[in-house]
DNA sequence: TGCAGAAATTGGTCCGACCATTGTACCATT
DNA sequence: AATGGTACAATGGTCGGACCAATTTCTGCA
């Protein structure tokens, strides 16, 4: 039995987004530049503008792309032939509980990097994790508490050596998400100040390419920051905002 | 400084699917029932069939509606008021580079689902897992090899025991995108054969309430498929096909 | 030279029409 | 009665043209 194609009669909006891919990929357009407006496309594929904008629409739902009236489309990420998608939706992210869920596949996610990150890292991707860290620490003790950026900076680091780019696309994306959380979560301000510690900790089993070390540090400070975020929220409720 | 909302002058679509929201809900519409058709809803909120056909793209990228010419549109998956949208889009998965990388994902969130599961499973939901695993184990023995379809009930048993609904999404969702590669990845048969004694490993440890054995495990389970596919990927190359 | 207003550009919306596919009711053949 | 074909209506997909709204660019006056 084989497995025939649904071969859709009319798609040509994919054809249109496959096309523009190759447009991108041949002029070589980086995020940021500018690509064709919708009626130069519509003229030159010889198909409708609606067509085009369909297409489009499809693209920007995806974040590969931005469009400004008035101005026009701008790339916003980079766009390869062979690319996936994984569209993820999923619901209330408003309360404690997912702010919970999500932070439980950021601990996931979180250890296995730290892991492989100890494995991978060469002389000069460690000098690189070295210096966010000291540049966190820095800033910790200048400021008397955790600063958001240093300490993403590092985190960041370390999705990057990890060597698996998908590690860094995800925490990114949920980081984005939850913006408005990770800010100052549920009003408390010195957060994630118990996790300072960790930081260390997973840089000296990352140097000493101990895997199993790193992600059990890694481990210890989302825990951390989870227990950070249950003591927010108990002072929430008991200050009757629930 | 407020974070003032960037106010689209023109967000029509928003709206649009805003309202289609709202009546999803008030209908309690499920997946796989029809919605109104484009001209209904273009008449009814006074909106062009344009806009409306825009605002349904966006929602038909996300996965949430399939629409099928002649027929209608279709509910795809469960709508909620408040939706947070993650669009993962990454490049070239064609390769065995990107199935060990989407592999080290799952390992992450295998691990921490598995330790979740063994703090929150509950009488009846440990019944359910050991029931899963008992069908694997007969499957194995009948056919002398494992099977995808009740390997991957097992699992999928796991994540919604862990009492977090993200674990399931993610993992599905990669799963279907790679479900060419996790059929028969690299033509690999008897794959996953090694994994076998793990699954039950992995039911103990969360019967005994164990989260950390219950991590371990898990991790040496995908270990031994990391293993396979390497093995796999191997003989591909010494037999010439790359 | 500097700047305010006009004009062109571009994405957003609307309308009406037609095409392609699907589902259904009806009819003829067996 | 069952089967298969056919016409018709419903629905999503595409098209062309028009106008609106935001932005950018050009122009001419002070």
């Amino acid at each position: 039995m084989l497995d025939l194609p649904p071969l859709q009669a009319t798609a040509r909006d994919d054809a249109v987004l496959n096309v523009l891919a190759d447009f991108v990929i041949h002029e070589e357009l980086k995020p940021g530049d500018r690509l064709p407006t919708e009626r130069v496309l519509s003229e030159r594929l010889k198909v409708s503008r609606t067509t085009v904008r369909e297409a489009l629409t499809r693209w920007e739902g995806l974040g590969l792309v931005e469009r400004r009236q008035g101005s026009g489309t701008y790339l916003k990420a980079a766009v390869s032939r062979d690319m996936l998608h994984l569209p993820l939706t999923f619901a209330s992210g408003n309360d404690f509980e997912s702010l919970m869920h999500t932070l439980e596949i950021r601990r996931g996610l979180e250890a296995e990097a730290a892991a492989l990150c100890a494995l991978r890292a060469g002389p000069a991707e460690l000098e690189i994790i070295r210096q966010k860290l000291e540049v966190m620490e820095e800033a910790f003790h200048a400021r008397a508490g955790m600063s958001s950026d240093e300490d993403w900076d590092f985190h960041q680091a370390i999705y990057r050596v990890s060597g698996n780019p998908l590690f860094e696309q995800i925490i990114t994306a949920m980081h984005e998400l939850f913006h408005r959380f990770w800010e100052h979560p549920l009003g408390v301000h010195d957060f994630g100040h118990a996790s300072f510690p960790y930081h260390r900790t997973i840089y000296e089993r990352i140097a000493a390419r101990d895997a199993e070390g790193a992600r059990a540090e890694a481990l210890k400070l989302i825990a951390t920051v989870e227990a950070d975020l249950r003591r927010g929220d108990a002072n929430l409720k008991r200050a009757g905002y629930k």
